[in-house]
DNA sequence: GCCGTTTTCGGCCCGACTGTTTTCAGTCG
């Protein structure tokens, strides 16, 4: 069984928190999570950058010691460092971990005074009372520690970005009718558009800081105030979803959104920078000594420490401090950037409207053209177009066409690639189309080797264009399929196919790590949103915001093209192959 | 345990809040 990235990751992440417990030295067991997060966000795999003997202390973070560590973990699946600190401290010790009252310290005088091993007996010595009677414990310890066993139990998952969005807009348009109040900025990973939300994190200037805190407190969707000071206060809504305000003064505006947007791992490649310059940068600004240097605007924040602003979406120490010191950071793509959609469907499959109802609402977002991607016969469920009905509609096409002013609808289909790597339309069709986009929609469940020929065998059609949501993954609801990413962008390349970024909210597939692996591999995408109304179209926007956080510019992508841009770089395999 | 146009040894990001405290440790973001 071939292990991911994640799986590295998690058991170095692991090793850090039972280090934590044994009380080792802080600075190796941040070590051990700076590796898990460098291998966390590489986009090549470990085991294959191992079976290939490539030198693993290239990444930064990696030394001599965990470079063997990961050895031993990609070719035994495991780490004996690791299961000989598991014998030691049971497995419970990691959900009390995972408490917010409780970090190693109190975990580890819970399990050596109390022996207390596990969220089920961590209730009872609370209930019992015992907890309070420990050295540095008391009465409302115990207390947050039931309710927080309690939530853990029923916790809710981390919310879709989309889902997060809709919570936050009316918590925002509250904030921003409070007397006195100037700026209201949402920050954290909402802001840098990570595919899912934890918490959020909103920024807040205002004449009256505590009027704001209490504004929040007092906000009606609120279930719980978990903290509530002067300058600060943090809430729980109903759906689970916790919300962090803080108030600061207008001078430290810009250092403040760095600091709440984060990430933590950006934030400390910042400072380190900072002091190496003999600086200091926190929430209120950039000093040197005790001298105020910046801190009004980001801009200014970034410019003190000689860096230009980085957008939000690269904040996640993947490489953006050393390119924005040697001035590479790239112009990523915008909304605006993209010219038309090359994936939608329309009530002849699974789609909610007509041909002409999505023509005009794609016109009416001003996109050039829009691609019309029905399903293709095998996938009965959707209502996929047999090879007549298609023909029909693509005629039909041609007809709405000639009525429509500086716009025209493309003649797809979103063909199956079925399980012996075969396409689901017959070639004489398939050279009839503007656009083909191929997907796996059965058997996702092949190995990583079959799966992985499949898409390949797929590609070696010389009218294979678009590889559509090539992990099949939905978020919190199915893992991506086993498939070898690397060898099928590295196909696409040899191949002149693409592949996919779709917008779906739920799919963002692919996604940000995999846009940064295509644009390092030479294959460009398409920005899809995969509408099946006319509002999905709208949804362009969250898969532009994964492109963002994949370094991608408007030329790494597609539909940033005319159509009269675009077309040969769809045909070109079909001319050279004389078909 | 990692890392180095200040260092191959001696550093390693910073402040608010909570709960326990009579001056601060622990945790979090």
């Amino acid at each position: 069984m071939p292990i991911q990235n994640a799986q590295v990751a998690a058991m170095f992440d692991e090793l850090a928190d039972l280090l934590e417990i044994e009380g080792a030295n802080p600075f190796r067991i941040r070590a051990y999570r700076n590796a898990a997060h460098a291998i966390g966000v590489l986009g090549e795999n470990v085991e294959d950058m191992v079976a290939r003997g490539e030198n693993l202390r290239a990444i930064p973070g990696i030394g001599a010691a965990i470079a063997d560590k990961v050895i031993q973990i990609v070719t035994t699946g495991r780490l004996t460092q690791l299961e000989d600190l598991r014998a030691r401290y049971p497995a419970g010790l990691g959900d009390m971990l995972a408490l917010a009252s409780l970090g190693p310290k109190r975990v580890k005088a819970l399990y050596e005074g109390l022996g207390v091993s596990d969220l089920d007996a961590l209730e009872q010595a609370a209930l019992q009372g015992k907890i309070r009677e420990l050295p540095g414990f008391g009465e409302r310890m115990e207390q947050n520690i039931l309710e927080e066993v309690e939530r853990a139990r029923t916790a809710s998952r981390r919310v879709l970005l989309v889902e997060a969005e809709v919570l936050v807009a009316p918590i925002v348009a509250h904030l921003r009718a409070i007397e006195g109040v100037r700026r209201v900025e949402v920050a954290g990973s909402l802001r840098r558009r990570r595919e899912t939300i934890g918490d959020v994190d909103i920024v807040v200037t205002a004449a009256d800081d505590a009027r704001v805190t209490q504004g929040l407190a007092e906000y009606a969707e609120v279930q719980e105030v978990e903290a509530h000071g002067h300058t600060r206060a943090s809430v729980r809504l109903r759906p689970g979803l916790e919300v962090d305000l803080r108030a600061m003064p207008e001078e430290s505006y810009g250092a403040a959104l760095v600091y709440f947007t984060g990430s933590k791992a950006h934030n400390v490649r910042l400072r380190t920078l900072a002091v190496k310059m003999n600086y200091k940068v926190n929430e209120y600004g950039v000093f040197h000594g005790a001298r105020w240097l910046a801190g009004a605007e980001e801009e200014d924040v970034y410019r003190a420490l000689g860096l230009p602003w980085i957008p939000p979406e690269l904040r996640e120490d993947r490489g953006e401090i050393d390119a924005a010191l040697a001035g590479t950071l790239p112009r990523l793509v915008t909304v605006e950037d993209l010219r038309g959609d090359l994936q939608a469907h329309t009530v002849a499959s699974d789609g909610k409207a007509t041909l002409e109802e999505m023509a005009r609402a794609a016109q009416a977002r001003g996109y050039e053209y829009l691609a019309i991607t029905d399903h293709s016969p095998s996938l009965r469920v959707a209502g996929g177009l047999e090879v007549e009905r298609l023909a029909r509609q693509m005629d039909e096409i041609d007809r709405l066409n000639e009525t429509l002013e500086g716009f025209r609808l493309l003649k797809s289909s979103e063909i199956e690639i079925l399980p012996d790597g075969s396409l689901d339309l017959p070639d004489d069709l398939l050279a009839r189309l503007d656009v083909r986009i191929c997907a796996i929609h059965s058997r996702l469940n092949l190995s990583r080797e079959a799966q992985t020929e499949r898409v390949l065998r797929a590609m070696d059609n010389p009218y294979f264009g678009i590889l559509a949501h090539p992990t099949e993954r939905l978020i919190g609801q199915r893992p991506p399929i086993e498939i070898d990413m690397e060898r099928v962008l590295r196909g696409a390349r040899e191949r002149g196919c693409y592949v996919e970024v779709n917008a779906q909210p739920y799919r963002l597939d692919l996604d940000d790590v995999y846009c940064r692996l295509a644009k390092e591999i030479g294959v460009r995408v398409a920005i899809s949103t995969d509408a099946h109304s006319p509002g999905e179209l709208d949804y362009v926007r969250f898969g532009v915001d994964q492109a963002r956080r994949g370094w991608l510019g408007p030329d790494d992508v597609l539909n940033t093209r005319s159509w009269e841009d675009l077309r040969p770089l769809l045909e070109r395999r079909e001319l050279a192959t004389g078909s």
